[in-house]
DNA sequence: AGGTTTTACGTTATCGATAACAACAGTTTG
DNA sequence: CAAACTGTTGTTATCGATAACGTAAAACCT
């Protein structure tokens, strides 16, 4: 009684819900609730009555109720490394793209580069109960591959090819982009080729693509290896400029540098443009993901083009049809997908 | 019993529950809720035996099933227009790093620079019942509008100055920034001034600074207005450069141009080079919105900075208050909090 | 020492929806 | 014409947590 009362007066305050749209309709929330969703029987009039309560109160399905007894939240979770990046930026569009009309809705976060803020977030989006999760890349601390493990959910790794995946992966090998990047510059006559990169290993991608210089550079017999660090990744188009201009203080014979990602071999371009250098006729350079910029600027940028927006769209497939086998109780077993990687060999090189 | 015989069964294959914790621990749910929040009170030895179940069974906190009862889902919603435009991922930026520690999540979708997909996506973020909701932009469908302001939680209107705003705005005139920029234009002595955009008004944001421009030429006598209007909004760097083309083509005898975005004048800025048409020699160049790239590229870029970070990170703020405010009962009245801008005069113009 | 707080839990009643099953009318089928 | 469907609606029992209240024991007072 006590509490009638009181659901009656805050009744106008709070947000209406399905028994009141019930009510006023003359129906029970069970036909209220076939009615909001499409594919349920219902007879076109009382439909017709339990929209027009729907308008006149505003009623909005309240989905966070819903899901609790459906046990379906409609979330699928999402780390990037950074919003800011428009390789990542075209990852998250693909998957949004690809889920569009799955009703599937997308939880993004960001790691800002760092795993230890990916374990954290792993845990806060759990909790969320999303019905799968994408990580970007391999590399996880040991609580974070954890709890993706045991989250009973398909969990999708991009961005990377790890050597031991959690579940599927969605991907391709950065270290072997880089190499090709080197073979390909190798072939057009450069031999001294530097790479230019950020001075930690926070940005797994910029580590693996550093290391694919290295093992590129051994296998084509090429000594001595020319590697500036410069500034915390992911390095900026500025950092690609002063990158540049320490490397050719440090080693002027340089013909060639790779940078590890198109922005800062843009920085590097602009920096040769003021000083005057030639680009390539002083120095070669090459960047890495084929930004838009790089296919605008002026020489346009050589450079490794990625597949961002299908690493994310191909995920977003893979994530409907896992989900859809979760569903029905049969597990789809781990897929690697590899996606295509080629240099385009534009002007700057 | 039947249910209870069921429950067992599963129990291997579904996610531990918190029931299963307190089950472990010997105590009961209640005490495991509270374990799991801070501010609670509870004896440490017991916290202990709780947090090993925790660990042992890998448990994970169910918040859609909390905020059920606690009627908080811990979720602010936020529409941006596009995830790969900068500026607004800056602001989504700012918006995340003021919400962080709070415990709020920020529930990001992208409307394309669509108010019916706008539309949509309004209805589809309020069922998840967040606590608040950003918008970009202060037009909207009729439906949209009403959805915002019956759904009883704090609105913002980012990116604009609606002269009817739904409720908090954080933002700025568009099209009094860009008419600074065409007096700041005119005082530097150019007269001929052009403005390049998209052929729709599918961005409100950019129409505004068209309008903008339009207002200001008229202000100060300039009769003739040059308006290249090239592309779908928004319009990208190679659009832009195809634009100046069509501007020096249809106008040669113009001064300057005003571009909706940086990287449409980056685009021009390129094409340019490519023709050999000196900047600011033949023609100077202006962009919007201060983009990484323009302090960049060379030469520079003048444009209209922004606080795109300032305008998620306010709003953030003023969201934390407001959300306070509701939690309490009391209300706070809407704020108008306006960003600054500022032409940036570099070497374009 | 007796009374008042405080602390640390447990119990009960929801939160707002949906699944599963039941029920009933109107049809169709053999 | 009875049996078997089909389509439409209601009833009941949860989903997994938390709020609010209750209670016993310990701590803190004069």
């Amino acid at each position: 009684m006590k509490h009638k009362a009181r659901q009656k007066v805050e009744s106008r305050l709070a947000a209406p819900t399905m028994q009141d749209v019930a009510k006023l309709a003359r129906v029970s929330t069970m036909t209220v609730s076939r009615a909001l969703k499409d594919g349920a029987s219902i007879a076109p009039e009382t439909r017709r009555k339990i929209m027009k309560a729907v308008e006149d109160l505003g009623y909005v399905l309240d989905q966070s109720a819903g899901s609790l007894s459906s046990k379906r939240t409609g979330f699928v979770a999402a780390l990037i490394p950074s919003i800011n990046n428009s390789n990542f930026a075209d990852t998250a569009r693909g998957l949004t793209e690809a889920l569009q009309g799955s009703g599937l809705q997308l939880l993004l976060a960001y790691t800002d580069y760092s795993i230890d803020t990916e374990e954290q977030l792993i845990e806060s989006l759990l909790r969320r109960r999303p019905e799968a999760i994408v990580v970007t890349g391999g590399k996880h601390t040991a609580r974070g591959r954890k709890l993706l493990k045991q989250a009973g959910i398909p969990v999708v790794e991009t961005w990377d090819l790890p050597s031991d995946p959690v579940c599927h992966v969605v991907g391709f090998s950065n270290a072997e982009a880089s190499a090709t990047l080197v073979r390909h510059l190798h072939k057009k006559g450069y031999s001294k080729i530097a790479f230019i990169g950020g001075t930690t290993n926070r940005d797994t991608r910029g580590a693996d693509r550093r290391a694919g210089y290295e093992a590129a550079m051994a296998e084509l017999g090429l000594a001595e290896r020319r590697v500036i660090s410069f500034g915390t990744p992911p390095i900026s188009i500025k950092q690609g400029g002063e990158a540049i201009a320490r490397l050719i203080e440090q080693w002027p014979e340089v013909e060639a540098a790779i940078c590890v990602s198109d922005l800062s071999a843009f920085g590097a371009l602009v920096e040769c443009q003021r000083r005057k250098w030639a680009v390539p006729g002083r120095i070669a350079l090459a960047g890495f993901g084929d930004f838009e910029i790089s296919s605008c600027c002026y020489p346009t940028l050589t450079t490794v083009g990625v597949k961002c927006y299908e690493i994310g769209n191909r995920t977003g497939k893979l994530l409907l049809r896992a989900i859809e086998g979760e569903r029905n109780r049969k597990r789809i077993s781990p897929e690697t997908i590899i996606t295509d990687y080629a240099v385009i060999a534009r002007e700057s090189a």
